[in-house]
Parts: C-alpha cells; structure tokens; sequence
DNA sequence: GACTGGCACTCGCGTCAGGTGAGTGCCAAT
DNA sequence: ATTGGCACTCACCTGACGCGAGTGCCAGTC
C-alpha cells in the first residue's frame, strides 16, 4: 500500500517531468495526478524516494527531478510499452513499402524512426556475417585487375578490386566465378571460412595464384567487414534540446560520428527479446551519459541481423518511444523477409 | 590611395573578426594593423565602407562587423587562396591513399575535410551521369526474380531487383546479359538512352518481355538516380559556435539532413575552375542564410565528375578553407584517376 | 583637402540589492 | 500514517547604477 503509492509517486514524477521538462513539486503533483492525499504526504514519500536513490532536486529549493535509477525502475516496473496509433502504423507501412531496394529500405527507415520518435534514429545495416551467400561475380576491369562482388540473401553488395600478378584472361575468370559459386552459393557466411578450405587446391595449377587471391580477398571481406554500417538521422532533433537544457550536444554529436560508437551502442543490446533500453550512465560511450538509448532488433525470420534503435535525452517519453521502436523494428523484420 | 587604405582596413575588419569572433573597433584596428594613421581616420573609412554596405555594427556603441557583402569582396578582391602546409598535404595524401573502394574514399575524404577545415564537410559521390559503363551483371535470384547490378567506371555500384511475369532461365538470362554487354558497355551512361533504343527489338521475340523489364529498369537507374548521394561528416563542429552565436543550429542541421538540399549546396557551383564561395544570404537555400558553403569541382582525368566542399558560419577563414578544399578536391581527383 | 586630437554621447554589459514565490523539512496534532 | 502549519532556503526577476568601449562630429594642423 505505502509501497505502491510511492511508486505511484515516482511515475507521476517522471510523467509529469518528461512533459514539461520542469523539476515537479509535491503541490503541483497532487494537483495534476489524484492521488488522494495532501501535499506533505507526497512530501514524505519524496525523501524516501531521494533517499533511495530514485530522484534529486537540482536546488534546495526546487522540485524534484529523477535519477537515471528512476528512470530505470520506471521503465522496468511502471510504464508498458505503447502500442502505436493506427494512422502511424499505416504511416509506416505506406512508406516502407515503397522502398526499392536495400539502401532505400534503410534510409527510409532512419527517416520514419527520426520522425515518429522526434528522436535522432540509428540503423545498423544487415549483418554479412548472419547472412548467407546469394551470388559471387567476377569482372575483370583491366588484364591485372578483377572486381570481385559480393551479394548476400539480404540484398547487400560488396565490391572489391583484386590486384592480380600476371594477365588473366575471360575464360579462366569464368572457370573459377563456377567454381567459386558451387563451392559458397548458400553458405552462410560464417561458414565460408570452412567451406572454402581447400578451395585453392582443389583448382588447376595454372588457376591457383588468382584463386588464393580471390579467397584472400573474399575471406577479408566477410571477416574484416564485421565493420557493418550504421545510418543515422535526425540530428536535428538534438538542437531541440540544446537550448533549454545542460545536455551539451557537442560530445553527443561527436560521438554519434564514430561508427564504432554507434556499433556499441546497438551491438551491446542484450539478446532478449523486444526493446533494450540504456539509460544515461548506463551507456557505454563517453559523451552520452545525458543520453538514453533504446533499441530493437530486427531480422529475416526468427533469426535476428541487426539492430535499429534511437538515442534521445533521458528525459523522453519511454513508452511512445519504445512502441514506436519496436514496432518499426517489426515492419522492417517483415519487408527483408519479403524479399 | 584613399580607396586602398579602405580596402585594407576592410580586410582588417575581417580578419579580426574571423579570428576574435567580436565586433572589432577604430583603436583596436590601428594597434593590431600597422596602418599608419590615427584611429579618427579609420573611424571615417569605417563610417564610408558602413555606406557602402560593407560593414554593420550590431548596436550603436559597438565595433563594425562585416557583411555578407562586406566578405564577398574580400574574397574576391583581398584574399587569395592559402595553400596547405606540407605537414597537412603529406597528412591528406597518406589519409586518402590508403583507402580501399569508392565507398572507402568518400568517407574519407568527408572525414579528413571536415578534420582540417574543422567545419561541416560534404561529399557527392561521382555521378553516374557522368561516367562511362563498366558492367552490367544479371544475376538470378529466383525463377521470376533477377538482380541487375552497375558498374560505373568510377567504382560506383548501383543495384536493382526486377520483377519478371514468367520464370526466367539461365540460358536467357546468360544471352542477354551478352547482348546488354555489347550495347552498353563503355558507353557514357548519359548516351546510354540512345545506344540502347531498339535493344529490345533486336533480341529474339522470347526474350522481348524481359528485355524490355531491364531496359526499362536500366534507364530509371540511370536517370532517376540523378539523385546522387552526398554524405557528410564533422557536423558536430556546428555546435563549436552554437553557444556563442545567434547561428541557430538547428535549422542548418534540418536542411543538411536533406539530400535535396545537400545536392543544391554542391550542384549549382559555378562551372568556373577552382573554388565556388556562396557567402550567406548568397545560398540557394532556407536556413543557411548564415552560413556560407564553399565548394570544388573534383573529376576523373580533365572531366568533372562531382563536387566536394564545406558549410559553415559567414565569419569562417576563407583563405584557409578555400585552399583545403581545393587541395582535397585536386587528391581526390587523383586518387579516382589511378582506379 | 586629408588627417588628427579632443570631446560629448550612446548603449551594451556586468554587478548588486531587494523582492517574490515555489518548494522544502520539520513538528505537533489528529 | 496522515495532515496542516510554519519557518526557511534559494533561484529568479527586476531595476538601478557605473563602467568602458566605441562612435560621430568638429575644430585645428600640415
């Protein structure tokens, strides 16, 4: 009973405080939310709750604002995720599905999560390592020179330029692009180191050069390239806050530059299901300790390939966010597996 | 003589501004610059060039500061161009050099721009319409599905999935890609139109329906996909002077998100050689009337290809930004050249 | 006629004092 | 446990004030 008020207490707080972005007093509280009870009862369970951890008053003299450990116990016991309106989810769809191809997909994405979350949106390209090969061309460019290409199920390219010792002629480029396909067309790409042992030996001696080159280069491209993309958009929506609000948006921005950041950021959600949220200090970037991230993963099927998600002040309003993450992360679960 | 010394002091005003970032006034002026005469002279020269509308001052009992009209002439008539030191030319040439594809350059050279100007970079990738075919491949995904990807002999990839009404077989798939080839190949992709009128006929009646699917995707790719891709980096250097400035930063990253926006910034440099300055209210473009955007031509061989420069506030060092992005724009010209 | 020193004037800016009010913590009463 | 009352604390606003950088103008000088 006293538990549970408090805890009423606590969402009120962070409701109150996420929509006017002013520390919330125990007056103004009792006068927006029915809670039953004066003033000076709010009071006691607001130094409880300071006590505790969960919220802070930026002045002495000021109302409180929460913590990052409120938000937390917020986001974990006291806010469900929800669900988005019918004409967004329309909104979503119409627009998606439109997209033409891969690269489309993608930005449109970035886009509509901006928009809807009025957030600045991250979306991390699908993972070549989870995916599997659909087509491997070899183009030769000039006598020496071989592109090799590199398209996954996904529908993500990959272009290479292979240096080559000596002169290679049409046929024998023919000759391995089959024996290249037969021997990964399929495979997943994590298996390609496997398959592919061997692969060199088991051509013609005079194929044998180009073909460890060709592997070399193949095998960087699926390893080394665990470097995956991640878009970003709505930068804009930073400069919203700038203004009114300590959250300086020079590191933030710095940081969202690095693609390595933003890698960690969406790479270290945690497996389970649904949304992940960090929360402020939570986060493992410098720079973004003023900042919540929330994230979702999408995939082909049950098998999930990347992560989108956005990055906002810790101040947001969590459930809209998380719906509309989650459910963005859905569509576009459902386009790639169209395709 | 008269009309020289208001020059220099002109030039003065500008310097000093650009590096204090503070209104400059008459005294300040003759102790920084050896000028020569007392600062009643300057007063009288500041008060002719405030005339002429070369110069303001932000409140009656402040020091001048220049205009968008007040710059243009400085560009024009008293600076030149700074060259690079050593250090820097020797740091872009290693930066550049070792990248890998296309992809890999332009992100670079956005990187390394924004680094060395320490402003806002933009990078359009090459355009298609300007290039010449290097490959078309057609690869089947599934019976009624095949992927056409292009290859510019800049590196550029683009890919396009085509939907058939039939199921289409190897065989076919294999023929038209060799009549496709023998069309288009080497042609510049802004004759392709012509080159490729008639294709559809002169293939064998059964391969017309699907031949005619990849002409037609062929020539949207082509045109539509005017809509080159420009990407930009170091726009955290905006929030650099958000604080101390009026320049609301968050109008210039709305219009920076737009690819529109972003391609009218680069698109309507003047054909003239060397560097394009767009100062202020001189932009194409809403909410960069406080900013002016400076921009290169780069291109393969003496061919211009794309364009490449910075965006950032009026009160920028022309002279030193206008060598950077010239000198970049001069590498990455070289750098497409030996591909 | 161009330049200069002098001088009165303007006005943005930083400082300080005082008043206001929202909000708190504590305590005694229910 | 809850509540009304009360003294206290500060952030914030406001207006007054002085400072000083900078200007425009004018009369004097070379």
């Amino acid at each position: 009973m006293l538990e549970d008020r408090r805890l009423a207490v606590l969402r009120a707080i962070v409701e109150d405080y996420v929509s006017t972005h002013e520390p919330v007093g125990s007056k103004a509280l009792v006068e927006r939310h029915s809670l039953g009870v004066s003033p000076a009862t709010i009071r006691n369970d607001m130094a409880a709750l300071e006590d505790e951890g969960y919220i802070a008053q930026p002045h002495t003299s000021a109302g409180r604002v929460p913590t990052d450990l409120g938000y937390r116990l917020f986001v974990d016991r006291l806010s469900g995720v929800k669900p988005l309106s019918p004409a967004e989810r329309r909104a979503i769809h119409e627009f998606l599905d439109s997209a033409v191809d891969l690269d489309d997909v993608m930005i449109r994405t970035v886009r509509l999560l901006a928009q809807i979350t009025r957030q600045v949106a991250l979306v991390q390209y699908p993972s070549l390592t989870e995916s599997t090969v659909r087509h491997i061309e070899l183009i030769s460019l000039s006598p020496t020179r071989v592109m090799m290409v590199l398209i996954a199920n996904t529908g993500r390219v990959e272009q290479r330029v292979i240096e080559c010792s000596g002169p290679v002629d049409e046929s024998a480029l023919a000759d391995l692009r089959a024996r290249l396909l037969t021997a990964v067309m399929g495979h997943p790409s994590t298996q390609v180191d496997d398959t592919i042992a061997g692969f060199t030996e088991s051509c013609p001696t005079e194929l044998r050069p180009l073909a460890s080159a060709i592997v070399a280069t193949l095998l960087e491209a699926m390893t080394e390239r665990i470097d995956e993309r991640v878009i970003l958009g709505g930068t804009a929506h930073l400069a919203r806050y700038g203004e009114a609000f300590p959250l300086a948006i020079q590191p933030v921005l710095e940081a969202l530059e690095e693609q390595v950041v933003l890698l960690r950021l969406l790479g270290e959600a945690t497996m389970s299901t649904g949304v992940t949220v960090r929360i402020g200090h939570e986060n493992p970037v410098e720079g973004l300790e003023s900042t919540s991230v929330i994230t979702a993963r999408y995939g082909r099927g049950n098998k999930t390939v990347a992560s989108l998600g956005v990055v906002g002040p810790t101040h947001m309003d969590y459930p809209g966010t998380m719906g509309a993450v989650h459910a963005v992360a859905q569509y576009v679960s459902r386009i790639l597996d169209e395709q």
